[in-house]
DNA sequence: CTATTTTCTGACCAACTGGTCAATTTGAAT
DNA sequence: ATTCAAATTGACCAGTTGGTCAGAAAATAG
């Protein structure tokens, strides 16, 4: 017991940090592919390029992985929407708000995909966090729609369904990937037509 | 050999027929809930009141099983599809396409739920049809969009985003039911108020 | 009734599943 | 160099998985 333990003890070590980090890299993908009970620990281990024991030495058991890969997530997935203000521009507020979601599903749709077989599978991992921080979270950002449509900024729309509409549109381009790459003929202006689509739909005809 | 044999080596005995279709019924929700690989034979057995031999004298695979539960979704998926009519009114026509996909949602989740599920695994047993019947499908639907936008009856946009748009803001209300029904503290006019809000972005935004 | 086909069952199996464990190797601090 | 914790390994295990099979039972046809 040394004056180092302060740090030593709780500062992880640099190869637990690596591997850990090399495992969930390595479970993102197939998590977001076969869901949880589709993937094997066998299957990570070996993505990740460790032997399934000493993965197992980081995460106990496969529910732990999924839960570390879900957490980090759901961080990404309700920071945009935490940016909504009630004393900003509402056109301005919700376009940035739909790029960002566009951006996310560009860039990292499996992210998009596990937490959508999460949620697909009736959340029994999330169900808690739904009903409690993200209910509150949206909660308050609805009020803060609704109050641009007391003020008579926005035309009048159900708050709720205008966010499912941001998420569902937004999050398709991420989680029907594999549909939307079919039947798209021009995979340069996907995102572009997809947002100035969107913008038109969502935000333009909602304003007064 | 008799000449009742033209219909009877053809035509599937009652008991089949029924057995079938227990099978069937008894598997949907279950590949609904979780994925072709997270559920097992077993349960689809137990669920549907068969003994697992018994049901594998009749599916002898579990794909069997599965790829019957998906053709008959795909028919349901694409009916509502094919009434788009170019001679049509817009407005009207967009609405009840709107409808029939909202009213599916409401009322068979669990279909929906299959075909997202088919989708994020990345479709490995729908990949064909996609790009054969839907994209043709797709296609001429667009084509139809695009006329009633040269005839300026409709305003200007992405013919292929905007049925992105009402694929993923209609099966949204399906396959994140979970989700919607935590989020939502109006059960009774969920519907009522989805309809209203989707014909008012992405109908009456696109008229003239 | 008899013969044939369809339906149904329980026992069985090999492969895979998530997870444990004792023992060994490696790394870091003194 | 020594010590001790951290990291790694392969062997192992009990339960589950999808699927088979020989034969019993039931339906159907002649």
């Amino acid at each position: 017991m040394t004056d180092s333990d302060n740090t030593a003890a709780r500062q992880r070590s640099r190869i637990r940090e690596a591997n850990e980090q090399k495992i969930l890299a390595a479970a993102l993908p197939l998590f977001a592919q076969y869901g949880f009970r589709g993937t094997t620990v066998d299957q990570i281990a070996q993505a990740s390029g460790l032997s399934k024991a000493n993965m197992l030495y980081y995460f106990r058991r496969k529910q732990d992985i999924y839960l570390a890969v879900l957490s980090g997530i759901l961080a990404v997935w309700l920071e945009p929407l935490q940016q909504l203000q009630a004393d900003g521009d509402p056109e301005e507020q919700l376009c940035a708000y739909i790029d960002s979601k566009l951006l996310a599903s560009e860039q990292s749709p499996d992210a998009s995909r596990v937490y959508a077989s999460e949620i697909l599978n009736g959340a029994p991992i999330l169900r808690e966090h739904l009903s409690g921080p993200l209910k509150e979270l949206v909660k308050a950002k609805c009020a803060v729609i609704q109050q641009w449509i007391n003020q008579g900024r926005l035309r009048p729309i159900e708050p709720l369904h205008l966010l499912f509409a941001v998420w569902s549109t937004t999050q398709h381009y991420a989680d029907f990937k594999t549909q939307v790459d079919i039947l798209n003929d021009k995979p340069d202006q996907l995102f572009g037509d997809a947002r100035a689509s969107l913008h038109l739909m969502l935000v333009k005809s909602l304003l007064p």
